[in-house]
DNA sequence: CCCCAGTTGATTGTCAACAATATAGGCGCT
DNA sequence: AGCGCCTATATTGTTGACAATCAACTGGGG
């Protein structure tokens, strides 16, 4: 592994995780010394999170965080609609049966290890590996390399904002009935069911932000 | 605009149009002599293409361009067929009555400037711009950056192979019915036609390769 | 007092040389 | 003769220095 695989993969984990705010700064020398490697390696690290629309570069300005509007959000959670719709429709009609009973079997841990008044954020991280794991059952690579090597990260860099009221029992209910198309292997209501989900999710989302902007 | 952005540029237009074909190893060294740069702009712009997946790099392996087989061609079809659904529904929902008049008047002028034999390949670059023209209208910037810049450019890497029997009269009929159904502002229909259309276009390549297998 | 031009500073773009590693070919061994 | 090892070469990874460009600051003029 060389050093720019190195502070690529850092800078993008904390692009991503929002560790670095958006719209910040990058400038090379400083990051160049905090990795103890040249500036060489370092722009090329750099080259590679603006082909991946991490970072945006101008020349002679330097580089910046990518910084997320409310209408991008919105057409990121559109896009999500229609490709976990994809993905959940692969998975139920050309899963196994093994990845299919592995499946069942995390939705029900799931369910079952949802303490009562467990809201917020645990819910967010077992929905989001939910998702994870249907992009991988799909058994599109491109798909999966999509939804999570793109989509959810981007999404994950504005996740402070959408950390608006899970809604999590329902959410959960949702799984469950996309769980049960897909044991059925009925990839069409699978489908239907799972861009409701999402639809549903990006509709907090919007009630969230027109309130905030409201203030 | 710096010297990497030119080779990054040029490199990219090759690859995609096939000039430089799959699997072809980029030598750093004689690519920076053939733009007379050095080799670190060079490397830039190959980690660039890297973060596009139009190349692969191993590290002290160089770089070669992405080698497509016969099931990454078929999922670029899949998602593309999922994304081209939402951008004619978005278009369609969405467009301005002038958005939309262009586009009529655009597939008029196709249908007119359609010779009778004029098969092949006019109608590929047609076919081609009235998706483009439709990502557009659709408004979604995220969503014409994945259509038009990441998939369409990956799909026409392996133009040779889909130059299939384009069944170009069908196609042109298919374009009238999408058209009628955006003029009445009917998403649902349009996205429904949209992907018959490119699942079409699919089916044709998955049996044309089927048959050129058989040989 | 405000505005514009020149200059200074810092940051980015580029280069050529050095170090490290994988591939290819030859040599010896079995 | 076939196989494995070892060297040699070529390519990649990395570095520090140099050149070019943009931004801010300062000084002079209106």
């Amino acid at each position: 592994m060389t050093s720019a695989d190195r502070a690529f993969r850092v800078l993008e984990e904390e692009i991503v995780s929002g560790r670095i705010p958006m719209g910040t700064k990058l400038g090379e020398e400083s990051l160049a010394s905090r990795f103890g490697i040249s500036r060489g390696p370092l722009r090329e690290a750099l080259r590679r999170l603006e082909g991946r629309s991490l970072v945006v570069s101008a020349a002679h300005a330097g580089v910046r965080v990518v910084q997320l509007k409310t209408e991008d959000l919105i057409e990121l959670y559109e896009v999500r609609e229609s490709l976990e719709g994809l993905a959940v429709r692969l998975a139920a009609e050309r899963g196994s049966d093994e990845e299919i009973r592995s499946l069942r079997a995390f939705v029900d841990s799931q369910a079952a290890t949802r303490a009562p008044d467990d809201r917020d954020y645990s819910q967010g991280i077992g929905d989001e590996d939910f998702h994870y794991r249907i992009a991988t059952v799909s058994g599109s690579k491109r798909l999966q390399n999509l939804l999570c090597g793109d989509l959810y990260s981007l999404i994950r860099l504005c996740r402070f904002r959408t950390w608006t009221i899970p809604g999590q029992k329902r959410s959960q209910e949702d799984h469950e009935r996309i769980m049960q198309a897909i044991e059925e292997r009925d990839g069409e209501l699978a489908d239907l069911l799972m861009r409701r989900h999402v639809a549903a999710a990006r509709a907090r989302f919007m009630t969230a932000e027109a309130a905030s902007t409201k203030l």
